[in-house]
DNA sequence: CTAGAACCCGTACCCTGGTACGGAGTCAAG
DNA sequence: CTTGACTCCGTACCAGGGTACGGGTTCTAG
C-alpha cells in the first residue's frame, strides 16, 4: 500500500501520516527501490487506533504510551487498565467543571432575562463570579 | 499600580498582561515620566473580568467582544444575552460529547474487568469502535 | 553611591496537531 | 514518450495562549 492509498483508507492526509511517523506513532516503513514507503494492512489498522483513541480523548502522547502497550505481555492489560481509568477520571473532571460553566451561564441569562431594561446585570456577574 | 503589583493582584504573570494589552484586551494605559505603565483597579476588574469570562470557556477573542460591549449603551444587553446563549449551546454540546466518550471508557473499562486474564480486549476495542 | 529588583521593548520560542510549499524524482496511462 | 498524478524531503506556517531572552533604563533600599 503507498502512502496515498493508506491516507485514503485511514480517511486522514498523506501530510497526517508522515506527522504521525515524525512523532513515532507509525514506525519507519519499508521503502520501495524508489523510496516510496510501502505500508501493510498493520499500519492501518494502527492508524485506526490512533483515530479511536484520539476520540476517546486520549492526546497523541498518550496513544503513543497505549501503542507501545499494544503488543506486549499480558502485564500491559493492568497497564491499559490504569490508563483508561485515569483518562476516565479526567472525562469526569471534565464534564464537572463544564457543567458548573453551564450552570453559571444559565444563571447569568436567567439574570438578563428578568432584567430586560437598561441596565445589563450579566457583565457585574462575570466580574465579580468566584474564583 | 506598577504592572508587577497588579499581576500579582490579579495573579497573573507580567508578560501576560502586556500580551494582553498587545491583544487589545487591556487599553495602553498612561506612562510615568519613565515611561512605567501605571494601571487604576479598573484595570484590575478587567482582568478579573477576563479571567472570569475565561473560566466561562469564553476565548480571549470572545472576551474582547465582551469586553467592548462592557460600558456600551443598554442595547448591549440583548448582544451579550446572544453571546452567553450561543456559549451555552457550545457548553452543554461539549458536555454531551464528554458524556459519550465517558460511555465508551466505561465499556472499555468493564471489558478489561470482565477479562483480567491474558488477554487484553480494550485495546481491540478502542480499535474497532464505531467513529 | 551602588547593587539588585523591577521595568522597558522587540523578538523569539513553547506546545499541540497538524497543513502547506517548493523543487525534484517516479510511476502509470495513453 | 510524454503528461499528470503521486511521492520524496526539508522547512515554514497556522491558531491559541502565553513564556522567555537579551540588552537597556529606572527605581529603591542600604
Amino acid at each position: 500500500m503507498t502512502i496515498g492509498q493508506l491516507a485514503q483508507q485511514a480517511s486522514v492526509g498523506v501530510e497526517t501520516i508522515r506527522f504521525y511517523e515524525r512523532q513515532g506513532l507509525l514506525p519507519e516503513p519499508p521503502r520501495s527501490a524508489a523510496g516510496y514507503r510501502r505500508y501493510s494492512s498493520e499500519e492501518l489498522d494502527r492508524l485506526r487506533f490512533i483515530r479511536g483513541a484520539k476520540q476517546l480523548g486520549f492526546s497523541l502522547s498518550e496513544i503513543g504510551e497505549l501503542l507501545e502497550l499494544r503488543h506486549e505481555p499480558s502485564t500491559a492489560c493492568d497497564s491499559v487498565r490504569e490508563r483508561v481509568e485515569g483518562k476516565l477520571a479526567d472525562i469526569r473532571s471534565r464534564i464537572r467543571s463544564l457543567e458548573e460553566i453551564q450552570q453559571d451561564l444559565e444563571q447569568l441569562h436567567a439574570a438578563c432575562d428578568a432584567n430586560a431594561a437598561d441596565d445589563c446585570p450579566t457583565l457585574d456577574q462575570i466580574n465579580h463570579r468566584r474564583i
